[in-house]
DNA sequence: TCGGATTCTTGATTGATTCCAGTTTGTGGG
DNA sequence: CCCACAAACTGGAATCAATCAAGAATCCGA
């Protein structure tokens, strides 16, 4: 986990300035990956007392737009995110308690960029969800073992 | 284009009664591809003369389970209905204006369901969205030559 | 230390979607 | 062919996430 320091280089060489409720995002979003806003405005609550939610939606979206973090925005759920950035990840997402788990992509070279036909659009990023339930949510009795998968 | 008939058997098929609204929705999404909710109102309105708002919601969610529509929610834009079901397919949506197109993903054997680990969910299905511009957004001169690609 | 721009606070507003109560409308049984 | 019941629709209010706006506080380089 990296130290409160490494958090105001990181905000210093993206351009920001130094603010605790910045330091504080940034800190919830590194030690909790996945979190809604909701949820990250609690944890910054507690860490520094009052804080306007106006506030935490303004560095979410710098430290996004800065690229300290990424927002990620399953179907169904509000937005969320992750210190994870610069690296190739996806997410698979349960359907029935919507706990969120990065996977790696690791099939060679980019497969999921070589669609069939791509209609003249300059593609530059493929995204993946992978949909399903986590081990808490699939027991081995409820769930019907035949999948529709797709692709 | 399916006729208004086949759209009858349809919904009787999925045991739905037969209205209007539904009638003018599934014709209304047949014919545009990848609208959004307000858009599939005006033209159900166009079509039938006034109908609630409720009434457009309620039939797409109810198509929708039947799976006569699917439902696809680009991040930072409303839902948005598509009549093309049963198929494997993916979508390319530009990030200026918003526009959508299909895919198909032809790459032999499912790639993007062998993610390294799944951190013990039962996967069901990946979903894909391609990130990139338009033939009419992407005009030669004002585009950056390299993009970040990542997958 | 000081000035000015950036950032935070408070409060209102939008936009998509859902909830609710009451009325209307298909559909199968008589 | 008609009736009754359940499903579907209407109109309006409510919710939730997110954004906008104006003023106060804070950060940071000079």
């Amino acid at each position: 986990m990296p130290t409160t320091t490494e958090y105001e280089r990181q905000l210093r060489e993206a351009g920001l300035r130094l603010t605790r409720p910045r330091l504080a995002v940034l800190s919830a979003v590194h030690d909790h990956p996945h979190l809604d806003t909701d949820a990250i405005i609690g944890l910054v609550r507690a860490d520094l007392g009052a804080v306007s939610h106006q506030a935490v939606y303004d560095v979410l979206r710098a430290l996004t737009t800065a690229g300290l973090l990424r927002r990620i925005e399953p179907t169904g759920s509000a937005a969320r995110y992750e210190a994870r950035v610069g690296d190739n990840h996806h997410h698979v997402v349960c359907r029935s308690c919507g706990a969120i788990a990065d996977v790696d992509c690791v099939v060679g070279a980019a497969p999921c960029l070589t669609g069939s036909d791509d209609h003249g659009f300059a593609v530059d990023e493929a995204e993946v969800v992978f949909w399903g339930h986590c081990p808490d949510c699939s027991t081995p009795t409820s769930q019907p073992p035949g999948g529709n998968s797709r692709v």
